[in-house]
DNA sequence: CTTGCCGGGTA
DNA sequence: TACCCGGCAAG
């Protein structure tokens, strides 16, 4: 699927994962600390970058029933771990007593190794299922059992495998990404170019050298980057407001801004991600991601705010969802990870001068490429720089935000728990979502939200690219953040579905190829999501939307817009 | 192969 | 301007 998801200015801090302990049991716990030997020439990537070096710290969880925990000073560099990102369980060789925890009969239920028999991948444990008394064992598969805890309701922790099942109709690709709904990363890519250099290809050319183990970053970017994009929408975990809804009712749309270089989506569990998020990767459901209590509260009906238009609205959120996942299928799917910045911004001057554009579009291209000032900074000295930021609203101005920032994650974090959390969180990370990153780019601060304008996108910025490919993954499997990707764009596509009632039947809203934006309709805000690579072109990738010929079919030619007709741009069905 | 549609015609 | 279509890029 697409493109993966950025991520990763963030710190991977606060990752659930499994270390080994003395005994040879995984415990599992948190990364406290990551240590990054700095490389000389980007120091102030220490800690976010990673690198075969990397060290990461592990907090583990308290155990129960007076077991010894391991010794939290341990460092452990990325093999050991067993996580989103790192290791799987099934490349873990597991001792008797290991705690893990598998799916029976619909419940995730906690069970003791007491023999893995490597060279088959299977482990017997031990269970006590709930409502039976004693134990039992059974055999599994080593990749049907966790080291870490599922957050997922119990009564969902299996529905993913049935969704995988149904949905899955072959391929092992498919199965990767089958619980994820992709994300149309290049739309309209069908412009024509001059020449054959195309910035996608490029970008996954570099990141692949630059990656040694696509496989585990790509993990982890999975993971994180979800968590991430939840954490920048950044629902308090008080807030009663679905994620979605409170972005549509603007309470987050100076925040968004602020950090448009970050991908700004939905919950995951909009229209039934999240519940069908993958069981094959063990480690899934243990990253920090934001406390949302579960299924509850991403629910789609009676969240809506009634005063709206339609209240019926968001009911067809869901269908809309699905109508939209199936007419793209997995036709977006692609392994190209580091393509971010798909500006999906919805066009709100219907008419735009498309055609035009597209030409300039290319020309531009080609100069940014070509030209020796803003393309070579590949090489480039200068690095953005990022930085920290509070995002605390002020208890009695909501729209007063605390603003502390500081260099590292883990400093802003600790003002927020000190300052604003009062030294007790309710969930783990719970600060996180109040801290935002930032980019600054060493020759200009941040541009003001009213200057945005103003700025050339950072997606189009080579040394931003550059961040992101060393950020991002080329992973295939990114199906966690795809989903909440493209849930943003279902986000976007019903409010202005809301905006404009004339939306025709199958009128789809079209992903404009401007990013970093903030549109403000009346009542409404929506923010651009960004995703890395823009696409260049309006073009649409076929199957995504629905053209005269398509609709009506050859033999119903005279109901074609005449643009169709004309085998020009279709009008009727492209905004 | 099919689609979408640009560019360049002609009436 | 309305209309047509060769041909290309992408899938
Ligand atoms: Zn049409």
């Amino acid at each position: 699927m697409s493109t993966g998801k950025r991520l990763a200015k963030r710190s991977i801090i606060g990752t659930r994962v499994c270390a080994p302990g003395d005994d040879g049991k995984y415990y599992c716990g948190v990364i406290s600390a990551v240590n990054t030997p700095a490389s000389p020439q980007q120091p102030e990537l220490a800690g976010l970058s990673i690198t075969p070096n990397t060290r990461y710290s592990v907090r583990f969880d308290p155990v129960p029933q007076g077991s010894k925990t391991p010794d939290s000073k341990n460092e452990y560099s990325d093999r050991d771990l067993i996580g989103p990102g790192f290791g799987s369980v099934t490349g873990a060789r597991l001792v008797a007593g290991q705690r893990v925890y598998l799916t029976y009969n619909g419940r995730e239920i906690q069970a003791e190794v007491t023999q893995h028999r490597e060279h088959l991948d299977e482990v017997d444990v031990r269970i006590a299922p709930s409502g039976q008394e004693g134990t039992m064992s059974l055999t599994k598969r080593i990749d049907e059992v966790r080291l870490l805890e599922s957050r997922k309701s119990a009564r969902l922790a299996d529905s993913d495998t049935d969704f995988a099942r149904l949905a899955d109709m072959g391929s092992d690709r498919k199965r990767a990404s089958s619980h994820s709904i992709d994300v149309p990363q290049v739309i309209g890519s069908r412009k024509r170019r001059p020449s054959s250099s195309n910035d996608s290809e490029r970008s996954n050319g570099a990141w692949n050298e630059r990656t040694n183990q696509p496989g585990q970053r790509e993990s982890y970017m999975d993971e994180c980057s979800a968590a991430m994009v939840l954490m920048s929408l950044s629902t308090p975990p008080k807030n009663p407001l679905p994620i979605h809804c409170q972005q549509l009712y603007g309470s987050w749309d100076d925040q968004v801004s602020s950090v448009s270089n970050r991908v700004v989506v939905g919950s995951p569990g909009i229209g039934g991600t999240s519940n069908s998020s993958s069981s094959s990767a063990s480690w899934r459901s243990g990253t920090p991601s934001p406390p949302l209590s579960d299924e509850g509260a991403l629910s789609s009906t009676g969240l809506w705010p009634s005063n709206n238009s339609s209240t019926t609205v968001h009911p067809a959120h869901n269908q809309r969802y699905y109508q939209y996942h199936h007419a793209q299928g997995s036709s977006s799917s692609s392994p190209n990870f580091t393509t971010y910045d798909e500006g999906i911004v919805p066009d709100l001057d219907l008419e735009r001068p498309r055609k035009k554009k597209i030409r300039c579009k290319v020309e531009n291209d080609d100069y940014i490429r070509s030209s020796p000032n803003t393309g070579s900074s590949s090489d480039n000295e200068v690095k953005p720089m990022t930085i920290y930021k509070c995002t605390w609203r002020d208890e009695g101005n909501r729209s007063v935000r605390c603003g502390e920032v500081g260099n590292t994650w883990e400093v802003v974090a600790e003002h927020v728990l000190r300052t604003h959390l009062n030294g007790k969180k309710t969930h783990e990370n719970e600060e996180d979502f109040y801290i935002v990153d930032e980019q600054l780019e060493p020759a200009c601060s941040p541009p003001t939200k009213s200057h945005w304008d103003m700025v050339r996108p950072r997606s189009e910025d080579p040394e931003y690219q550059k961040q992101l490919r060393l950020a991002a993954s080329p992973a295939q499997n990114n199906s966690q953040i795809a989903a909440t990707v493209n849930t943003q764009d279902i986000i976007i596509r019903d409010v202005f579905a809301m905006a404009s009632p004339q939306s025709t039947p199958s009128k789809q809203f079209k992903p404009s190829p401007r990013p970093l934006q903030a549109y403000n309709a009346p009542n409404i805000s929506v923010v651009t999501v960004s995703l890395g690579k823009m696409p260049h072109s309006p073009r649409r990738v076929r199957g995504e939307t629905k053209k005269c010929r398509k609709v009506y079919g050859m033999e119903h030619k005279d109901l074609w817009c005449t643009q169709c007709k004309w085998k020009k741009a279709c009008t009727r069905f492209s905004d």
